[in-house]
DNA sequence: AATGAATGAGCATTCATTCAT
DNA sequence: TATGAATGAATGCTCATTCAT
């Protein structure tokens, strides 16, 4: 039946859409409501469970559509050829700093799937992760110029160093800007602050 | 009324504690069932109520309980005084390992604590984080020996970078040995496995 | 939600009606089980609180509802404009005595709430209460002919009398026919019954 | 077991009374809560049901408890070879008036008790009621001097517009004064209006 | 396609009463 | 005599889901 949602007027979809990306964003899966989010997207409960079966067939198709979406994103602006992952990441850093400013709803609702505990709705949420998270990173870390490294590191190591560095800042701004209303974030500003922690890797890890 | 419940016999009270504790690791507070609850640690309805006046309370409860124990255990066997912040940290590593050993299930409920998202748990919650972890993060941080460190690094960020990277291994082991059951965990292996991460670090950082 | 439950087919609005005034007038609002109401009236639980949010609603409804059925009895056949205050009260009698065969129920009802002690519903009771009933008292004790009566004659406390006298009888003749069925009830003798009070009223206080 | 109440220290058991009193007097039956009066009255919730069996005992206890303190009250007060029947009844409010100063709580449950509507005491309290106060009553109205009275006054209905009118004012005064503390309450300007009507009852009644 | 009335299992919480101590 | 831990049925209320229209 999502097939038809799709054939649905773009601004009723879209109301559907923010609906209910805004209340399981706020409350998770278990404690949102779908009388909300009809009230919300102003239309009849009986619509929203034509569409999508049940809660956690809207749940599901919602975390399908912003996979999707990043997804596209991630490798259509990025160059997969670059072998230098410090700056292929520092891009990944700016994407998603991009992303958040566009869709801050989106990233809410993808943190709150990260964080769901429901059971019934996990493990569905991990065996759809595995697929396209995995192939995303593996293609990401595929063709890394291990020469720009110096010699002596454990670069899986290294890499993974990278990774939680990047996370890390990104999370602790995330934290420390809650409060900005994300049209007011200052990516440039939060840009530089990642570089500074990149110039570090750089020196530490590159030749 | 909760301090009678520290009167009860051992036995039940740690049926009572461990049910709660699984509950709401597994399901967050708003979707945890108290009937579950009772169920699994085999009381009434009724006493669950007598002794933490409500779910709130008991949760609450459950979260001092645990924040005391962690805080215990680190401030009992950390040395405080050893201005090392590299073998400080693997000291905590060492130490959360061991605690995930023996308790499991505290790990997850804190877990989900992190996470919770109930507006009206939440903001108690904070309340009450920031009073115990804040001050014991500055405590741990508050006499690093900056000599240690090579010149010209950013301490600041160099710390930044050795608590992400643990961390971010901390979690890594997490998934990958969540289908081990935690009586057969191998400490010594994890604790090697963090060893390298801290040997790079070390030899990143430190002069 | 209150405007959708007119809308509903008149025999399923008259048992919801029915059983919600029993119980209440039966029990009071704190002893009254909306389980009881719901299973009375062959509806689903859910059904009656889609309808009036809660058991406070259902019971503050059933109260207007009430009273202005007996407000508009009141003043649609009472003729307001006659001053002899003795033929107006004894015509309100004969209404009370019409509604109290045709809606026995909704007596029980109004005197449990009359004799209500739940303080989270009295306070909004007492403010309904205070314009409806209060300017219904004023209107029909507006326009009294004084010149009816005796001279010497306190007419404010006559007139207190003449309402506590015929309340009075009426509560008497209430208790004596408890048993008596209401379709039985001969009101022709419960009007002969207070006319013998009202003529002495009439002898003592008027000319 | 309520006879082994009264060898309680005094002081203890008229915690309890009071306790108990004052709970049903301000939520009736049903909705009083053993729990706080065990509390209120400082004992243990298994002593309560050890010396009155459940709560409905508590409540009829406390009712015939009241009832024979304020027929004992009135009949050693009250001269009851009084022919004078509206001196009697004046002698009675004055009576009440006074009880009401020392035991309000008293009149609060004894009014609760009137307006009680839980079926499964209100039976059992009829029953108790008929005896007590109809025989009480009898007495009171046995020896009436009918020679008072003008001719052709019917006496029965005469006596009715009496205790009407009289019991209409104290009820009139109750609301009234409803916010006046007990001990504050003016008795001689209570009595003074009470004397206002029983004039005109005289005048209107009596040769 | 779209509605929203209707369902009923589920929820947290209360409370009179029991009973081992 | 006195305690208070323990019970469990009952309470008001919510909510995803169904279905006749």
């Amino acid at each position: 039946m999502i097939s038809k949602f799709f054939k649905l007027e773009q601004e009723k979809r879209e109301r559907i859409l923010n609906a209910a990306t805004k209340e399981f964003g706020e409350k998770g899966f278990g404690n949102a409501s779908t009388n909300e989010i009809v009230m919300e997207a102003g239309i009849s409960k009986g619509l929203l469970f034509h569409y999508f079966t049940n809660k956690k067939g809207l749940y599901l198709f919602l975390y399908d559509y912003y996979v999707e979406l990043m997804v596209d994103e991630l490798f259509t602006k990025l160059d997969l050829e670059d072998g230098d992952i410090l700056s292929k990441w520092r891009r990944i850093g700016w994407l998603k700093f991009e992303l958040m400013k566009r869709h801050p709803e989106m990233f809410d609702f993808l943190k709150s799937v990260y964080e769901e505990t429901d059971s019934e709705v996990k493990s569905e949420l991990e065996k759809r992760n595995y697929d396209v998270i995995e192939t995303s990173y593996a293609k990401i870390l595929s063709n890394i110029d291990t020469s720009l490294f110096k010699p002596n590191i454990d670069i899986g190591r290294a890499i993974n160093i990278i990774i939680w560095t990047l996370e890390g800042y990104g999370n602790q701004q995330k934290i420390l800007t809650k409060n900005t209303p994300m049209d007011l974030l200052n990516i440039e500003k939060l840009i530089e602050g990642m570089d500074e922690y990149i110039e570090m890797l750089k020196s530490m890890f590159y030749k």
